[in-house]
DNA sequence: ATAATAAACGAATACTATTCGTTTAGCTCG
DNA sequence: CGAGCTAAACGAATAGTATTCGTTTATTAT
């Protein structure tokens, strides 16, 4: 095919496709972006740098949807309604976790967000020197709750007889309802933990 | 080459070559451990069904060297015990944690150390209903901060003016010292939330 | 001695991401 | 209006990946 008249191809249609076959929990590739586009891969690569570029697009796309709002109020309703809206937004798009985990974020609208978590923890009052330790916590336990999320339904399978463990996975309940009992008690934990920091740092 | 007198091969080598590659840090895959091995990679699969196994192999392994000792004492000095070990063990060993993450569990030995995990628990005083609740939460929370170690150096680069953000990364420590810091405050924020909730349990 | 098994190789398969050269449609400037 | 430049596609080639299968042969067991 020569060039059409008018380009199939631009950055946001790769995303929309990356993003619809990343939902259907297909395995993510540039081909396969390309075949749902009904284009041959190699003109993928005059729009974009490659996978990992594709991979980065999503990500903001998902940062626009689900963290542009301005989360206004006290420092922990922010932080708590940033943790929710990152949560959602993980609940929505699992497969998508392990693509992003440990790359460097560069997107704009996703630092953006970072930022305001940063800002609004050192308006709250935590030292510079530790609010990118907080954010490293705040963080740890958002991918956390993220991966629990993205995990296969059998966690674990014991080949082997347990104590405790065989008999409480028989009787529990499956993915997305315990997770997200597990999230809103380890966000409690969480807040509790950095109020209680906060009030130290103020009696010194 | 025909078979050897002596095998060449066998799991454990196997895992040994596996794990001196992805300390490295260099890609994981089945071809590169039968170059480190001298061998091609279709011998490989007489001794493991495929990639996966080898992958299971190294959690095993490590869950051996890590998580074997007996965590004896208070319910909360075993988790703390436990978190630590595993925390060492991402620390020693960081390219591991996005080849495992995931995955379904199915090593004994891994199986068995959430197993006394879980049971420790139990025997605390948490009901049944909650006892994989509470192991989803230490899980995520260990699992979160396994990855803030695996990260880049470079988690954030900001190619856009920030508020706060660019100004504390450039004067923050980075990597593992910082790391460290966050996981040893995250700690105490998860248990101080964990007899928390035990102790409402009791006064109900 | 014979038969079965274990363990290697080598070749083939079917993918993957990526690069590069070629083609052509459409826009812009003289 | 036409010449030339650029954008955007294709197609072919490269180098990598995991995996399967058939063949060979050394070792072990009967």
């Amino acid at each position: 095919m020569p060039r059409p008249r008018t380009p199939l191809l631009s950055t946001d249609r790769i995303a929309d496709a990356a993003m619809a076959l990343v939902d259907e929990g297909a395995p993510f590739g540039v081909n396969a972006i390309a075949r749902r586009l009904g284009v041959t891969p190699s003109s993928l690569y005059n729009h974009v740098a490659g996978r990992d570029e594709i991979i980065e697009l999503m990500r903001g796309r998902l940062g626009e949807q689900y963290m542009s709002e301005s989360f206004t109020g006290t420092w922990d309703e922010v932080v708590a309604a940033m943790l929710r809206a990152e949560r959602r937004m993980y609940a929505e798009h699992p497969f998508l976790i392990p693509l992003i985990v440990g790359k460097t974020i560069t997107d704009p609208t996703v630092i953006a967000s970072y930022d305001r978590l940063a800002s609004a923890l050192a308006d709250a009052g935590f030292p510079d020197d530790d609010v990118l330790e907080v954010v490293a916590i705040i963080d740890a336990f958002s991918i956390g709750f993220g991966l629990d999320l993205a995990s296969p339904d059998e966690i674990w399978r014991p080949e082997t007889p347990t104590r405790a463990l065989g008999r409480l996975v028989e009787g529990s309940p499956r993915g997305a309802a315990r997770s997200d009992r597990a999230f809103e008690a380890g966000l409690e934990m969480l807040l509790d933990g950095l109020r209680l920091r906060l009030a130290r740092y103020e009696n010194d």
